[in-house]
DNA sequence: CGTTATCTTGACTGAAATCAATCCCGGTGG
DNA sequence: CCACCGGGATTGATTTCAGTCAAGATAACG
């Protein structure tokens, strides 16, 4: 069922997709050329499959190629918590180079294309490229300050707004980077994920999300979810939305 | 009541405290010598005073020198999400220097004294010192490893394990930073803000409390908490505790 | 076709919120 | 000196939101 193929490097970063997207503040020449040494090699992977393992020590750092994934923490009983999504252009892994050992899981949600970097080699960015080095200090930030939002979600909202929350925020990535076309999201996300994200049992995620599809601000349909409503759902939340200036990706 | 003082550069580098403390990475000389020239003043502050407020821009970025804090978020209503605390060593604002404005608050628990970095130098720090801006980096990513934990707690742990593990998780940062001594934690906490940083009521956290008093783990004395067995916590918990490798700070 | 995963609903239970008093203690000012 | 006040801690009674249990419905899959 699960599988991964690592493969040789196929997309060279000049060539890279993500390039092309208004989303994403691009590189320069230099700075591509470097990157493009920096990477090592591609990697694929099954929706369901392992990318990290909590307690695992990785010698690598990926960068989203195309697809998402998501990363989460579990208890030793099974009770899983789901930390944050990534999707193209965002990094995971950086915690195993800074700090050793991984403390959480990645999953991937459908298939995954990963660009591999070697995480001996991130010091010679940091000593080489500041500009780079500051994107993935930005990057850092950014995680920052979804998981704070993730937080005031889970600690203080009520279930509806919390629901009316995160249906908002996916959207609004998945849009930024082109996993969404309308209003459909195009990940295979089903409200198990919804539940062990907002710390809510599936039972009661199934009923709220009802009452949002009653006032006809969100559906689920065939393990997706279409957003029919970005906007109201976001006031119900109070939520205040994404910034969309130009972001870094490396 | 609140007051801030700014006050000139009285502590040169150097001399910082912190460097004496063994939980610390110290600089070299060089290093030493850039940051001295980085930092532009202190600022001191009584408890319960805002050093940084939701939706404003700061032009400083700040690390403790002595004291504690508490980044938190509020919904328009008035309920409040406490984010995580600040301790000596801590570098707070590196939001507003990556990405404009702030998205949360912060406010001094007990007295507290701030070293002052002006935010438009820090891209001199990337520029010329890389080991510094790793150090930055690190500090980002520790910040983001205690996020996931917190959402961990808030999300999927009880009430007794989340109070649990955050008497646990608060004892082990004030030891190491000195804010404790013995059992007794240095700090003028309330049980409103453990109710705030767990998405607890305050009524059901004092309730919980006697819970964990009357198996003998902790106590609650004039506003500030006895932590009586802080791996008797852990277990209850099922936390793994905080890596005790000395960490770099600016 | 069974089989398995996901979604859906209803009935019941339970953990935590809310409401409402008290208590305690350290100011503060008459 | 002592009454008054306010912030915090406590406790009991009641309510409510969300969890658990149980049973189907639906649909993709080998």
């Amino acid at each position: 069922m699960e599988k991964i193929n690592s493969g040789p490097k196929r997309t060279h970063c000049i060539d890279c997709p993500l390039r092309r997207k208004s989303h994403f503040r691009d590189l320069n020449e230099e700075e591509l050329a470097f990157v493009d040494g920096f990477k090592v090699g591609e990697l694929s992977a099954d929706p369901g499959a392992t990318i990290f393992s909590q307690g695992t020590n990785s010698a690598h750092i990926y960068t989203i190629l195309d697809g998402a994934a998501f990363r989460f923490k579990i208890l030793e009983d099974g009770r899983r918590q789901i930390l944050n999504y990534v999707f193209p252009g965002d990094m995971v892994g950086l915690q195993s180079f800074l700090m050793g050992e991984m403390q959480y899981s990645v999953e991937s949600l459908s298939n995954l294309r990963l660009c591999v970097f070697e995480r001996g080699r991130m010091m010679t960015l940091f000593e080489k490229h500041p500009s780079l080095a500051y994107d993935v200090t930005w990057l850092a930030a950014r995680e920052e300050r979804m998981l704070d939002e993730n937080l005031l979600s889970v600690g203080r909202r009520t279930a509806l707004e919390r629901i009316a929350y995160f249906l908002a925020f996916l959207y609004r990535r998945a849009m930024a980077v082109g996993l969404a076309d309308g209003t459909r999201l195009d990940l295979p996300i089903t409200q198990r994920h919804v539940a062990d994200t907002l710390g809510l049992s599936l039972v009661h995620t199934n009923k709220t999300l009802r009452r949002l599809t009653d006032r006809g601000l969100a559906r689920w349909r065939d393990s997706s979810c279409e957003v029919l409503d970005p906007d109201g759902l976001q006031e119900l939340a109070g939520w205040e939305g994404l910034s969309d200036t130009p972001r870094p990706f490396i």
